[in-house]
RNA sequence: CGGCGUGUAGCGUAGUCUGGUAGCGCGCCUGCUUUGGGAGCAGGAUGUCGGGAGUUCGAAUCUCUCCACGCCGACCA
């Protein structure tokens, strides 16, 4: 490609609404446009690098068996009825009415699709197993669009689905997909970690989410450090420790805290460590059958309420508001505990907190707290007590063999074990050996296309841009000829270059521009080309020319000669 | 949806409090110079000041209203 005839537009600054520096340096790139909240347009030079990824990923789904396929981005309500998701998915899903007020939504996934693809299709246990995928627009009308194309409604998606006649089936196909996705992180050139994880609104049993390690991640993950043991802090089970509670040492006794209304602050004006102390946070929960009934969560002071691990304890709830708190406790928030509530209040216990003991918390009255507060002797015993916080560094790992550790990651890809939810609902069945009609298993399996591109930057960039690695760079190699229009020998050597390169099959960008050397080294720089090649008077007069690639710091003067070896061999050979 | 906040040229912004000729940087166009890290000089184009209504002799500026966008919370590839 040459520059010339390209669609190069990048731009010094990066508008204001762009916080990731990946969504900053796509912007500065010109990979994307944005085109309204949370969609945007690829150009050209985006394009290529969305490409790349897409046929990595088809590439391995291929090698793995799975069969491609392209279903259609608009679907009809009545399939999503069929699951009763029609209602569970809610304002995520885009609903559209067509001419004859029909109802249909632009696809945030496609379980109910594939499934009446392969009911109507499959009859008998000789077809099985099936893996079908395609990748494909999707529409979820987030809450909150942000961060460019990482958390963008409209996104590019590789989903697959299997279908099985057995569960050993289903788990040999997941772990081949484990194994697939682990391959196309790794030839993508990304630090990646898969974890366990919670299922969400896609349903099922088993579930495991691989991530893009970084800072910026969304997602906090919990790994022991010396096994191989990861998940999703939503998930990561804070290990049950051996009853270690002591007996209760002093009195309880009624301190004035007139302004502390968090647990450090507390600790901090009773000269305690925050691990003394026990929050309680007031939730609400709404069940069909009951009124609404409210807890009380108690955690340590230093840890967090885990709000998937909580629900799945007491179903759907939410935080009480401070007209409830006073209602039920006859005190404002800041000052609550456990001590002397009524019969109406639910209290349950964080394992940590259980094992307490001579431990502070809110008074239930106005600028208190107590102090050596104990389980049956001030209060109670607990009356559920169960693993409701999230782990924090430092907590045992739960297979025993060390600590956890945290990090945060990107979510990219999300593997599921669907089972009977899907095939049962929709009635996907098939006849076995005995011409028994028996219901499909079956498994999901989604990458995020573009949130990948987006996740490689956050990963790969520096003070000058973007750092893809090869795999994924737009361009493997730039030429950079220094006043080509000035000098015969820059301008032959340079077209001879690219003609070499491609017929080397290199991927290659002819900088033909014209422009000032300062200019194309930014600008390939931003890009994120994985390689570059300068091109002036003063190394042709030595016979040699600059080499460079994108990742590493130093430049180096090789001959004429020299230069496509050294070419094929670190973009064709890697 | 709730809580804040912002809308001025393609991008980044000043001006708004205290009403009176809409300014700057980048980018863009023309010419000359320059050519190893987003060049210099000279000239030039581009704005329904988010939309609508109101107050006023006069509104980017004050009032009302609608819209869009952003940040903080619950969703997810």
């Amino acid at each position: 490609m040459r520059a010339s005839q390209f669609f190069i537009a990048t731009q010094k600054e990066a508008p204001i609404d762009a916080e990731l520096i990946s969504h900053k340096l796509m912007i500065r790139a010109g990979l994307i446009k944005k085109l309204g909240n949370g969609l945007y347009s690829w150009m050209p030079l985006g394009l290529r690098i969305l490409r790349k990824v897409e046929n990595i990923v088809r590439d391995e789904m291929n090698k793995a068996g799975a069969l491609e396929l392209l279903m259609p981005a608009v679907q009809p309500k009545e399939l999503w009825d069929e699951t009763g998701r029609w209602a569970v998915f809610g304002p995520q899903m885009l609903k559209i009415k067509d001419r004859h007020e029909r109802d249909y939504c632009f696809g945030p996934t496609h379980e109910e699709v594939i499934t009446d693809i392969v009911r109507r299709e499959i009859n008998s246990y000789k077809q099985l197993p099936l893996n079908f995928y395609q990748i494909q627009s999707k529409f979820r009308d987030e809450i909150r669009p942000r961060f460019g194309v990482m958390r963008a409604r409209e996104f590019l998606m590789k989903d697959a689905y299997s279908f099985h006649t057995s569960f050993e089936s289903l788990e040999k196909t997941y772990a081949q997909m484990h194994q697939t996705y682990s391959q196309i992180f790794t030839r993508l050139g990304l630090k990646f970690r898969a974890v366990k994880a919670d299922s969400g609104a896609i349903g099922g049993d088993g579930s495991q989410e691989f991530h893009v390690l970084a800072d910026s991640g969304e997602d906090a993950l919990a790994y022991c450090e010396n096994s191989d043991y990861a998940a999703n802090v939503e998930l990561a089970e804070a290990a049950m420790q051996v009853n270690t509670r002591t007996a209760p040492s002093y009195a309880l006794k009624e301190v004035e805290t007139p302004k502390q209304t968090q647990c450090a602050d507390v600790a901090k004006l009773l000269g305690l460590s925050i691990e003394c102390t026990v929050k309680a946070v007031a939730l609400v929960v709404k069940n069909e059958s009951t009124n609404e009934q409210f807890y009380l969560a108690l955690l340590r002071g230093d840890h967090h309420l885990n709000e998937v691990k909580t629900a799945k304890l007491l179903g759907d709830f939410r935080f009480a508001t401070e007209e409830e708190i006073r209602a039920h406790l006859n005190c404002p928030p800041g000052f609550i505990g456990p001590v002397g509530v009524g019969d109406q209040v639910t209290v349950i216990a964080d394992r940590a907190v259980a094992n307490m003991s001579d431990f502070v918390c809110g008074a239930n009255k106005p600028k208190y707290h107590l102090q050596y507060v104990n389980f049956g002797r001030d209060l109670p015993e607990p009356s559920v007590v169960a693993d409701i916080r999230n782990v924090v560094a430092g907590d045992a790992s739960p297979d025993g063999k060390g600590q956890l550790k945290l990090c945060r990651g990107i979510e990219v890809g999300h593997i599921f074990q669907l089972r009977h939810k899907y095939a049962k609902a929709m009635n996907a069945t098939y006849l076995d050996e005995n011409g028994q009609s028996q219901v499909m298993e079956m498994g999901c399996y989604g990458i995020g296309v573009s949130r990948i591109v987006g996740a490689a930057i956050e990963q790969g960039n520096d003070e000058k841009g973007i750092i893809f690695p090869l795999s994924m760079a737009p361009f493997a190699l730039v030429i950079c000829p220094i006043g080509m229009d000035k000098s015969e020998a820059v301008k032959n050597t340079a077209e001879k270059l690219y003609e070499d390169c491609k017929k080397a099959g290199i991927d290659v960008l002819l900088d033909d521009r014209n422009e000032r050397p300062g200019v194309m080294f930014a600008e390939s720089d931003l890009m994120g080309i994985a390689h570059r090649v300068v091109i002036g008077d003063r190394g042709l007069a030595e016979g040699k020319l600059e080499y460079k690639a994108r990742a590493e710091s130093a430049a180096q003067m090789l001959g004429l000669k020299d230069i496509l070896a050294k070419l094929t061999a670190v973009i064709l050979d890697k």
